[in-house]
DNA sequence: GGACAAAATGAATACGATTTCATTACGTGC
DNA sequence: GCACGTAATGAAATCGTATTCATTTTGTCC
């Protein structure tokens, strides 16, 4: 049987860069099998030093180069660990995703990246193609409540799964995230301390997002306590970008009875509010008090410094890495559910009202 | 032999959620055969609709999930692009990688993602990751110069390759970019314009990074045209980070003779540039000019909204993909050079210089 | 140097799709 | 109703690794 022809009568034919060595090859080279090169790669404790050095010289010789796939495809495992994500267009995510891959670095595996744009059907499709890659694991950062069917079903079908930025009401699901209940209500109290009675929420939305409704409620529970009345004219539900929020305190500052300060649900929304505020000929934070919630990279350099919560999401991020890596080794888990601290950053975007 | 046992006399054993179906079961179920299956996923119009009808129906009972792995194995490829980038921490990738996400919607890939952190070691480390993957594609947004060869060993190895941001020197390569030396150029050429003669620039590692050497040489040539004399002195380099931005501004204005406008390779950069003015007590931009570079989403809510060039970063992603798939379609391809429009975008951070 | 345990290696198989080639079913024209 | 071409399906090979189990080699102790 001719095992290696191709080469046959035409020397002018260039090797085909594409014929990709596999472990066979390399084992013919060394005079080992296969099955001892695939020990020096994973296990090279296994093997004799001399045998090793062998496989490792065979390996160079022959421009061997691992293959994944095949691997993947073997263990019935994709090296890769998912993230589920509405978009990557924030700060605050782009800190999620660095924590990630600087956790991931140390390990085989990679991150796919999966965004739904807010749009419900493409989450559903994207979740499902995840199931269809036999991901070893899936960080979900920002889902709709209409799909957490489907992320259950992801979930029973063996694949670890961490929910981010959140600590889900559903006990079924492992979390590492953040209070966001206790986070916005910190952060409405303190405005409520300055003496302000009237404050705008700028949110996203509550009605598909949990995580925005814990902030929510927050907010309300905090006006409550102060025995402020919950207004619905002054809590608006937008998109957050700076572009949203400018659009949304321009609303606010149109009404009637504007608020005397607003608290935006994320630093890009406070950034657009600070500019609608400008444009309105409002200084803030003298004639109008705003706020934000992340602390990224720019709030420290918006006029005025922005008053925020700080989001630890560097850290969730490597944290929810960990929680998959533990999945995997004591695979009958107990739940995982790691509230990270947030903190209220006083800045210069807030003071007591004008009166 | 017994094919589908497991059912046998156990009725309380639970089906396990994990003993995943394959394209047999549904095949046996169906009464047709293994390939059969495949072509109603694939080719369906290859299948008599009735055929096709009775597996439909058994994929459904089953509950059959298509395994990726598997069919990536099977094809030699792994369904997946790659994304090679320094971090995700800037609006302006963001941007990018939504729109290479948007392309890639509407086919079977999904994107990798691989950051780099400036450090080459790594950079290298990755690249050979993705050889190892098998990757369908490679997006290079950034590297440095000193993985070229990396690269280009991953190119030869058979993997779609294309460069962002830039158009590479070497022709060898695939690029969707912009004309950096243009954009460079240009804006520095407005500030001349405006009257200035000290301009400063704040800029990345031109040491290492060819764009923002293109960049650099832009700025120099602008200079030069306008008989104004290079001075090192009032040039630094960065990692676009706002707070870089403020240092490297800081800097700037501690300068005997300090510049009287300040280029910043980035909006980020020029952030952080804005903040140090402030603290040194200069207005922007009667007292001082101040321009950016990309504009990201906050640089219209700069205060004062931020001069910039502004990148189509969004579309350069579209492409970029498309590229791939090009390559994929006529495999012995051209070469792909496209070098898209950048456009100067006038704000109120610069003015004539104060005398 | 022989016995025995431990270490090192090899042989063989499984994983689940794609794809080629062969074969059967179907339909049409005479 | 026969022949023939096309459509529809099946059988079987294939991809490259991990892994199990059997076998050989090595080393140690008396």
């Amino acid at each position: 049987m001719p095992t290696q022809a191709c080469v046959a009568d035409a020397p002018h034919i260039e090797v085909n860069s594409m014929d990709r060595k596999n472990m066979r090859d390399v084992a013919a080279r060394a005079g080992v099998s296969q099955a001892t090169v695939s020990r020096v790669v994973h296990s090279p404790h296994l093997v004799k030093p001399n045998t090793r050095q062998k496989v490792a010289a065979a390996m160079e010789e022959v421009g061997y180069v691992y293959n994944t796939v095949a691997a993947d495809f073997t263990r019935q495992k994709n090296s890769m660990i998912g993230l589920i994500i509405f978009t990557v267009r924030s700060s605050i995510h782009s800190e999620l995703i660095e924590g990630i891959q600087e956790e991931l670095e140390s390990t085989r595996f990679s991150l796919v990246i999966a965004n739904s744009r807010y749009d419900e059907a493409t989450e559903r499709k994207l979740i499902q193609l995840f199931r269809e890659r036999n991901l070893s694991g899936v960080i979900v950062a920002e889902t709709t409540d209409e799909n957490r069917p489907e992320l259950k079903t992801l979930q029973e079908s063996g694949v670890p799964l961490v929910l981010t930025w959140q600590m889900a009401a559903d006990p079924d699901f492992d979390c590492v995230g953040i209070d966001n209940h206790r986070s916005a209500y910190d952060m409405t109290k303190y405005l409520i301390g300055l003496g302000h009675e009237r404050i705008g929420l700028i949110a996203g939305n509550f009605d598909r997002i949990e995580r925005v409704r814990q902030r929510l409620e927050g907010y309300r529970l905090a006006l409550e306590e102060a025995g402020i009345a919950f207004d619905p004219a002054i809590v608006t539900s937008r998109e957050p970008s700076p572009m949203e929020g400018k659009m949304a305190m321009s609303q606010l500052l149109a009404l009637q009875r504007r608020p005397t300060a607003v608290f935006a649900a994320s630093d890009a929304l406070a950034l657009g509010a600070l500019a609608a505020c400008g444009e309105y000929g409002l200084r803030v934070p003298d004639d109008i008090s705003v706020s934000g919630f992340d602390d990224v990279d720019f709030a420290p350099f918006c006029v005025p410094p922005l008053t925020t919560v700080r989001v630890p999401g560097y850290e969730m991020g490597k944290r929810a890495v960990r929680a998959i890596l533990d999945q995997h080794e004591w695979n009958g888990h107990g739940p995982i559910r790691l509230c990270l601290p947030t903190e209220l950053v006083i800045r210069g975007s807030c003071a007591a009202p004008n009166r």
